[in-house]
DNA sequence: CCAATATAGATGAGAGTTCAAGTAAAGTGG
DNA sequence: CCACTTTACTTGAACTCTCATCTATATTGG
């Protein structure tokens, strides 16, 4: 009944396991430890940085950042605490918030950035040919689309 | 001086965070739902089930299921209680612990495996060429290798 | 126009993770 | 054989995440 995993499936998920947590690994633990933020919060400032305007509704900054409503909410909230971020109420929505990107949180970004991409090329770039990397956005955009549907 | 990723890296590098988050997300949830448990205690667990003996020295096991040695500790306090494993101390090595998965334990997992699994080929095998597979299989192992050094 | 439903977002509790620190037992060089 | 260092593991605090719940505002079908 069960469609187990055969040998070859059994190394490759392994291998994936593996490498796809010591890559999270090693970005959350470099920009905790240069940046003082997980890499969830990157995303979310690098998200806003990059809609006009730096600011965005919450729901549509938790899309882009991928991460949940709720922990959008929590991590908005400790943002806005160190002042990286700040909300507004919306106007055309009077449910909907604005979180915007302060000066602050744009330069703590720009400050962050070059390490963190440093740490992305030493964990997988480097680590890959140009074959694989093409090979590896194709399995990605083609997992993504099975779980995002 | 920052060697800042291009269009393509961009891609790639935003569909392989997209992906894999998603497939984590989709991991967790299921077995969270289904056997009341997050990945992190299922690979405790199917790390015992694979030593002789059903049992490990915590080092060992920590290694082999990708915790830090905190993570464990931590883990293996909340699955005993739950009575599925059991630590007893070392005869040779005074400091150590020898964490025993118990029948319970076994059971446990021997009722999550199969939907486990089922996830597993439905978010990533499913999606994927054989051919992918194997590329999958050489790009994480080539990670792996640059991180584990 | 209004009741029913859907959407936006916040919040609190419970659980897991990390980091730093602490204890205890080995190993090691002089 | 003894200070010193290393290894094995635990613990507590701080933080993040998830899940369920809650409020408030929009939207929609009759």
């Amino acid at each position: 009944m069960t469609r187990w995993l055969d040998d070859d499936e059994q190394r490759t998920w392994r291998n994936y396991l593996a490498a796809t947590q010591l890559l999270q690994e090693a970005l959350d633990r470099q920009l905790q430890r240069e940046a003082g933020m997980p890499h969830t919060y990157y995303m979310i400032l690098v998200a806003l940085s990059e809609s006009p305007g730096r600011s965005m509704r919450m729901h549509e900054l938790a899309r882009r950042a991928q991460a949940s409503q709720s922990r959008l909410s929590h991590a908005v909230a400790r943002l806005e605490e160190r002042g990286w971020v700040r909300r507004n109420p919306c106007a055309a929505d009077r449910r909907g918030n604005i979180a915007e990107l302060t000066d602050d949180g744009f330069a703590a970004l720009a400050a962050a950035a070059p390490g963190h991409v440093e740490e992305v090329r030493r964990s997988l770039f480097d680590a890959l040919t140009p074959e694989q990397v093409t090979q590896l956005d194709e399995i990605s955009a083609a997992v993504r689309k099975t779980l995002e549907s």
